[in-house]
DNA sequence: GATGCAGCTTTGTGAGACAAAGCGAACTTG
DNA sequence: CAAGTTCGCTTTGTCTCACAAAGCTGCATC
């Protein structure tokens, strides 16, 4: 049977589960980027990341150029994480999947 | 690009997840055993159930044997929009994996 | 120095997950 | 028949969290 418990909290989430798609699809990420990919507000947009950094999934780095950006990228810890999600969620599609 | 709107808010939910998981690979289930193979109290476990009933995702059979027992079931609307959820999944879980 | 953009904080609201407790009806057991 | 038990369900309360809106602080360009 398939161990929903082991269904990440952190990743189980609409917007954070698109982050970490994003994240593993590409390696870097502007604020910007991610911000008009998902269409969210700022703020929306910056707690889940920090929930993200604070579980160690993601990594940022702040840089100025002419303009100040910072760059989101998944970290070793998130890639993990995500890995092991991803295998929750092909149980469940082979599970309904005869 | 994914779209993550498409992800069924009513069923992206762990324990409605695990709910819908089960509903889709047996046919019929009780209360009862619904509830130990979940791990969840009575209240938690049937306010889920009535959300998926309100959604039309699942039916309910009530009866009177011995005792009374209330089965469940997932209705057409249901499997279909378990479906579409899934084909998201995969999608996410394609995307991760090159 | 006014305007504008990037990233971030703060505040408020509303939704909802979950546990615990209780309840009524139906059955069982002493 | 009285007392207890089981099933399905409601109620209550708590606590977390998603999200929007607004504001704030550089820095930079005009």
């Amino acid at each position: 049977m398939i161990d929903f418990s082991q269904l990440d909290k952190t990743i189980h989430e609409k917007a954070r589960l698109a982050i970490m798609t994003l994240l593993a699809a590409r390696a870097d990420w502007t604020f910007q980027d991610l911000k008009s990919e998902l269409s969210m507000s700022d703020g929306n947009l910056i707690t889940h990341l920090r929930t993200l950094f604070k579980a160690g999934y993601v990594s940022e780095t702040r840089e100025m150029l002419t303009r100040p950006q910072t760059r989101y990228s998944l970290t070793k810890g998130g890639r993990e994480a995500f890995t092991k999600y991803l295998e929750v969620l092909e149980a469940i599609v082979r599970s309904a999947k005869p």
